[in-house]
DNA sequence: CAACGACGGTACGGTTGCGTCCCGACGTGT
DNA sequence: ACACGTCGGGACGCAACCGTACCGTCGTTG
């Protein structure tokens, strides 16, 4: 039974939406600075100029906080992502991934989030929701209009196909954290249009695909 | 000056191997649990049954002790990695990549440590002599022998081949933790041989390579 | 066989962070 | 204008860890 709440929270007694940016904000850049391991509330309080209990108001844990604010934070916009060709798509992909990986919050904060996924389940389960599948599924869109268009052979496995597309880039970017020199992402684009399977970049008619 | 010393350390004053083993494996085991953030040296000589004073005499900190033990452990076997083909010594290095992410202390401790390496720059120095030179390294001599035997274009940037080369596997196996199925590491090779710029797997007489 | 001397282990003060409790401040609704 | 009730802030007890100092132990050397 719920009791007749005597008043709605209002006046000062309601949350005050600039303190939980604040509190975003500096969690985001304490974990690009310490990463996830020594991520302290303290700290994050600190850098927020708030107290903890404003931080406990909102979440629970220090657990809740971050799969909270991660998973909105990868919420973010997911590009169209259809220009006609195998070759366009993958341009405009890794674009995006480029311009995101840049950010040096989430060029720190995503490979620790992902190491630290391989021993903690409510990170890797949060980060396959926001992460991974979300790749897969642009990963399947791409493939399977490659696919429909005959630009890819029929028996495409989408699997591999992503590690493909996904791989070499974020290892550059995230893991050897090496610049992106002039046309590498045009080159990259041919090198994985390549190794997807699809024909040459000079237009040769394919025939039909497998049939059946 | 150095005064004649009395006697050389011997019998019990000299430091004990089997302790020494012992605390480098719980270094290791402690890495893969708590990653480095959260790693404490109390912790380490717990599990190995050792104090802490027997890790203070070896090494100075934290960082000592992780980074010459992680350089020593990564100084392990290069392969000679020379089947007299393109696809052969793609095989045979991912064979040799899969098998070392399979070690479920390397596919923990090479993630933490990497995303570490971004804000720590010892670490970051350390990763690289050991990591990521010897792929430039074992990467340079496969694209160089496949160049000269007319695989690849003479163009080839290394740089851009050992992402491709290196990107999908350790995508698949260290970030996205995605089982090795059947045929994959098969397949990786025609994907990345295809995407280096080799010719199809149908043997197809290549024209010289560019000259001079 | 006795003395040497560094060993490993325990104990200690200092620091940091966690999670909670209490308090004065504040803006809205009656 | 007043009462309401949650807000943010500071303080507290508890726990973990750091790095060091001290102390008894042990195997080798002479």
């Amino acid at each position: 039974m719920t009791p007749d709440k005597r008043r709605a929270p209002a006046g000062a007694a309601v949350l005050r939406d600039e303190i939980t940016t604040a509190i975003r904000r500096a969690l985001m850049q304490e974990l690009a600075a310490v990463g996830y391991g020594r991520l302290s509330i303290e700290a994050v309080a600190r850098r927020a100029g708030v107290s903890k209990t404003a931080i406990y108001r909102r979440w629970s844990s220090k657990l809740d906080l971050v799969l909270e604010i991660v998973a909105a934070a990868a919420h973010g916009k997911l590009p169209a992502l259809d220009t006609g060709t195998l070759r366009g798509d993958l341009a405009l992909l890794f674009q995006a991934v480029a311009l995101a990986l840049r950010h040096p919050l989430a060029s720190q904060i995503i490979p620790d989030l992902l190491a630290e996924a391989a021993r903690n389940p409510s990170i890797d389960a949060t980060l396959r929701q926001v992460l991974h599948a979300r790749q897969q599924e642009i990963g399947g869109r791409l493939v399977t209009r490659a696919v429909q268009r005959g630009e890819l052979p029929a028996d495409t496995e989408l699997d591999a196909a992503v590690d493909l597309i996904v791989g070499p880039l974020y290892w550059r970017l995230a893991i050897a954290r090496l610049p992106l020199t002039d046309g590498y992402l045009e080159h990259l684009v041919e090198s994985v249009a390549a190794g997807l399977g699809a024909d040459s970049v000079l237009p040769r008619p394919r025939e039909a695909p497998v049939s059946g």
